[in-house]
DNA sequence: TGAAGATGTCTCAAATATGAGACATCTTGC
DNA sequence: GCAAGATGTCTCATATTTGAGACATCTTCA
């Protein structure tokens, strides 16, 4: 199962790393289960585990997000069901999100078209956002760039909650509940 | 100045850690403006800094709750100004919170103090909401546990919201509206 | 069973991070 | 202008991290 041990180590690292970006790969390693030898049997170094975490991520989120819009035409059941998109894609999300609005973020050669799709993938939440706010059903005031950070403030409180130890089915509804609400619904 | 150097050196490495924890040091001495010597001058090593990074944040974040708490006999109006609080300390308090609910949080000695402290501010926070809550002017079938973890996040978001280049003043607002509406205000 | 593929162990060289000595230089208050 | 204190520069030794070769072991499937 060559293919399950790659997928491990960067499921490992993306928690790891978006924890402790610095963190040294051993950590990573000890994460998956597997010997840093291992590790580098696999990537070659940091910088190609992160593409390949980049990549990782972003399938994800662009997979959780698509199915999250096509769930329904009704944009509200869409904005839900994006919270829990993010929600489930836990650390992916996080992490692909934190990459992309790091102040230092420079594009490097070959990661133009990642930030190319991760643009799209906000603008189509903001899609959402603008023509809720437009349709009067969400508060117009609010800035639906500040609409699209609460709405990863709230994944990563999510996220946080899980790991401190919270009962799963209720976390989205306080999830959803707290989102909803905070954006003037 | 040396207690400036000092100073300047502690805000340098909240900022440069809560960012990336394991961040070399360098990273630091940079944005402090000023030679990886001279830091080694004032700190022998990461855990020395990190050391005195903890009591700032400890200083910091206890003085501003204690005005919160203070401005008003009002819980809901302490509430807000609680939110304020978080807000100016910045990544004062993201970090604070951070290292105390990290999983691999171990209590060294010489620490336990510090999360004693850190208990106590939160259970004077954890007050005011249940007291909320018993009061009827918050939903109460939100885990006080929860409430707090959103307010972390409102604040964390705003952070987010400020260093994307958002204007200052109604940036409160956002953070203060969002909240109170999400905990069911 | 036994050959192929995957992983662990041991080892090592290179790169990077850390901590500090020695001394020059740069403020600052007198 | 100068003495004291603070900081920068250069340098070095040590520690940690990184990447990989060589070989043993372990798994698995025909």
């Amino acid at each position: 199962m060559t293919r399950s041990t790659e997928q491990t180590i960067v499921e490992a690292a993306i928690l790891v790393l978006n924890e402790d970006y610095s963190a040294p790969l051993e950590r990573v390693a000890e994460q998956a289960g597997v010997t840093r030898r291992t590790l580098h049997r696999y990537f070659t170094g940091r910088e190609e585990l992160l593409a390949c975490c980049a990549r990782e991520m972003q399938r994800s989120c662009r997979e959780a997000l698509t199915q999250a819009l096509a769930s329904s035409p009704e944009p509200l059941v869409q904005l839900e069901h994006m919270l829990y998109a993010g929600i489930d894609c836990g650390a992916k999300y996080a992490f692909f999100t934190k990459l992309h609005t790091r102040p230092d973020h420079q594009h490097a050669p070959g990661q133009a078209a990642d930030c190319a799709e991760y643009d799209a993938l906000q603008a189509r939440c903001r899609a959402v956002i603008t023509r809720l706010q437009h349709d009067g059903r969400i508060s117009a005031h609010l800035p639906a760039e500040w609409v699209l950070l609460l709405l990863s403030g709230v994944v990563k409180t999510t996220i946080d909650a899980r790991m401190v130890g919270a009962t799963e089915p209720h976390l989205r509804q306080f999830a959803w509940f707290s989102f909803s609400k905070g954006i003037g619904l």
